[in-house]
DNA sequence: TCTACGTTTCAACAATCATTGAAACAATGG
DNA sequence: CCATTGTTTCAATGATTGTTGAAACGTAGA
């Protein structure tokens, strides 16, 4: 992952709405959710949730499959991966004042 | 770290002359860098480093002291090992398909 | 084929953000 | 106290982003 998309996926996680679109697709795992779904349980409107559905799929976090009348998103687990593996070694150079508690807590999550 | 510092630390390093920033920050260590320095180093205008840097001092991932004529910034560690911490926890929710790869990169760095 | 459903596209608008230059402020040295 | 250096504040402007409603598109079932 190189810089201008490393930006470009925090610019994306940076917006409510889409942060919690990530955080929905997450927890609803390798299945996703339907984009009306979505909508529904982040309380936007079909068209703005296009929108940000875009941007996020633009940004590498999220990707979408057809399934009969819906398409069905969910989260791009290597995207968000390279994302955490850029900030903490390209941004933060590893420095464990950093890096080591994120490690840490991860460990018994 | 909640949802909201969260997204607002995001949206901060979702643009170039910011996240570029951090990075020098990070770099310099503790000592920091001169308001002077970064704006010669990341290439923009004294007032618009200032505009930059209030925004990522509001996210919490910068800090500041003078120190005679010159504002000296520095990287917030705790600010971004609690974005990392958050990003693995509470948005990928420890998915060892997202963290393990970061977990494990970040040990041999 | 017609209709209904789920989603996206489009055009418009308001809101926010990034950038600029001039002026103000704070600290230092003469 | 004055001049200089380093930084911030302010007001203005252009650019980008978020939101909306109407219309179009694709799929499936009657």
């Amino acid at each position: 992952m190189d810089e201008r998309q490393a930006v470009m996926a925090f610019a994306a996680l940076g917006q409510e709405n889409r942060f919690r679109v990530v955080r929905a697709l997450v927890t609803a795992g390798p299945d996703g959710l339907a984009a009306g779904t979505l909508a529904t349980e982040i309380g936007v409107s079909a068209t703005n949730l296009t929108f940000h559905l875009k941007e996020l799929s633009h940004a590498g976090l999220i990707q979408s499959r057809r399934e009969g009348k819906s398409i069905i998103y969910s989260a791009a687990y290597e995207g968000l991966s390279d994302l955490i593996t850029f900030l903490m070694r390209d941004c933060c150079q590893g420095r464990p004042e950093v890096c080591a508690p994120a490690v840490r807590d991860s460990a018994h999550a």
